[in-house]
DNA sequence: TATGAATGAGGCTTCATTCAT
DNA sequence: CATGAATGAAGCCTCATTCAT
């Protein structure tokens, strides 16, 4: 038996369980093959889990929060606002590729209502510090005028679109250049490009 | 015995299937619902497909074969550039709109490759009529000069995320409007707008 | 709509049944593959027989009586005994050959009784036939004295035997004078073979 | 739940599987009835089996392999070969009627290419230990000169035949002593008998 | 008679979850 | 804490049989 402190085995089962939802999303994941893949037994995933939706739960939150500290921390001193929005593409091009699979998971395979709280928490969160950004680069002149609401909303949405085209086709569609590219060449006033 | 033309029953199948499988995810749709919400009995599903897996793939082929022929027709006959582009991306809000959850099975909740080269084909398709609009506006003068087939992925990416954030999140993020603006703001001469 | 009598219907549908229980033995035969070979209706089969036992034991039955009259009729003018013996094995033979599948689904793979207590009868009025040819080599001085009964009974028992082997090894393990030979050189007098 | 060890467990599915099958045959058996009378629940009988036909398969194989020991060590030490025989033959029907049913399954019921092997391989095994016999009696001058190998596949072919009778018309219809009398009165030399 | 769509019970198999050890 | 055998509900699919036409 190889003794693990509560933690430790809490935290294998979670990595066993991005591995494997990731390679075969929510449904067709067994407890048994987490199990196995993070050595310890089926009886003892229900140790630290109430059962499998928990164990997505935790996963997604953990993910989730992962992301929004090193999105916010990647972004909190640059000073140009254009670089900052490149940034924080860059940052989401790359969890993408890191968690393909789970994000394919985003569709409602599963229905639990948790789940849809907290991604909508989480975008929420995520709107507010484009806001910001926009917000800076308005006043800051680099921006053009625009309803900053609105348009973080878009960007999140563009985003989303470019990650779920960049996930599902395997010859990965286009670059983070592109992606800056649309996304800023609408942002950007006219020949400050 | 509830009578009906073998054509009726198929397509009451494939009627309940769209509802279910959007409301569900392809994993969490039970032969047994579709069957009831068809009215017909759990054998009588299949006398008309093989299996689960037949349903599906019949009912994306058929989604996007019609999707692909409303979207050309649509097209078609619009001089402007621009107001085809508009008209592309009205016609998939609505289509996704109708067929809402139908879009978030895209993931790989089930394997099938022979839905993952339709799919693919379908997209290719699309690159196709995308780039024939923008070389239209960009031989007309309405257009930015720009790498055609590059756009066109960006547009079409940008639109599945537009897409997906309309689905997934009820409370619809962005209008039409907003799409328009921001990929043809990205397309349109600067001033011609 | 071919137009048959009921005879020929009825006809058709045994001769479909014959070939799919050859081929895939009771359980694995469908009424509908039935019914296909027949050139008639899932429906249609029903008019003539009441279920899948009672084709399947008609069949039976209808086999039985015809190896039964041709069996008789092998023999009937044949005076040497050894001679009757030789036609008898051989036509078993040439039927096993002939139904093959059919025989191997002798074993329980469905307990009707209806079957068994045909089959018993058929066995039954065949020893008799077998006594009736050792008691005329015995009374003739060509056999050797023996109980005729558990002779008959020994020689129905190999003969199957062999059918058995013949039937399931493709291979076919002996040849009719094999069999010809064990079964005569314990019936004939020494030295008189 | 009733806690028994694995190999227990896996024991108590064989004994009521040899049971089931014998009664019912392959296609008739359900898992259920086996996880019944085995004292496990359904789902139990698949923690050790992959699918019934591993039941059936683990069967086949435990039976033959058992068998072939028995029938081997019953044998090795006779000195006289119709001594041999007789061991022989009173092995195979002490078996034929321990289990019975299971042998009626031999047909193609299932048409597992893995058991047609292994009972190929099984009967010619079998074969060998027969020729063997038959050469010491031969060469030791109690048989009659003969062809070895077609003889030892005549005698398989018969056993076969006395075994089948004996399991079908449960009123057996001949005792070993008959089936001694068959087999040994074409290999004993005229006279020594 | 004939058709073939429809039924529904039942078989195989999987798997989240429990619990005796 | 840990194990893994055991459970049992539930899903997919088949097929003998029925019945409206």
């Amino acid at each position: 038996m190889n003794r693990r402190s509560a933690k430790e085995s809490k935290e294998s089962i979670l990595e066993a369980a991005i591995e494997v939802f990731s390679e075969k999303g929510y449904s067709q994941t067994t407890i048994r093959e987490v199990a196995e893949r993070a050595g310890i037994s089926v009886g003892g995933v229900y140790i630290y889990f109430k059962n499998k939706e928990e164990i997505y739960f935790t996963l997604l939150k953990y993910l989730l929060d992962e992301f929004r500290d090193r999105a916010g921390e990647s972004i909190k001193d640059i000073e140009d606002p254009a670089e900052a929005v490149k940034n924080y593409i860059a940052i989401n091009l790359n969890y993408a590729k890191k968690f393909k699979g789970l994000i394919l998971i985003e569709g409602r395979e599963h229905g639990f209502t948790s789940c849809i709280d907290i991604k909508k928490k989480f975008f929420k969160g995520q709107r507010r510090l484009i806001e910001e950004i926009i917000r800076k680069g308005v006043s800051s002149g680099r921006f053009e005028r625009c309803n900053v609401e609105g348009t973080a909303r878009v960007i999140i949405g563009t985003l989303r679109g470019f990650i779920l085209s960049l996930v599902m086709d395997s010859d990965s569609l286009f670059s983070q250049k592109e992606c800056n590219n649309l996304i800023l060449g609408g942002l950007l006033k006219r020949g400050v490009k």
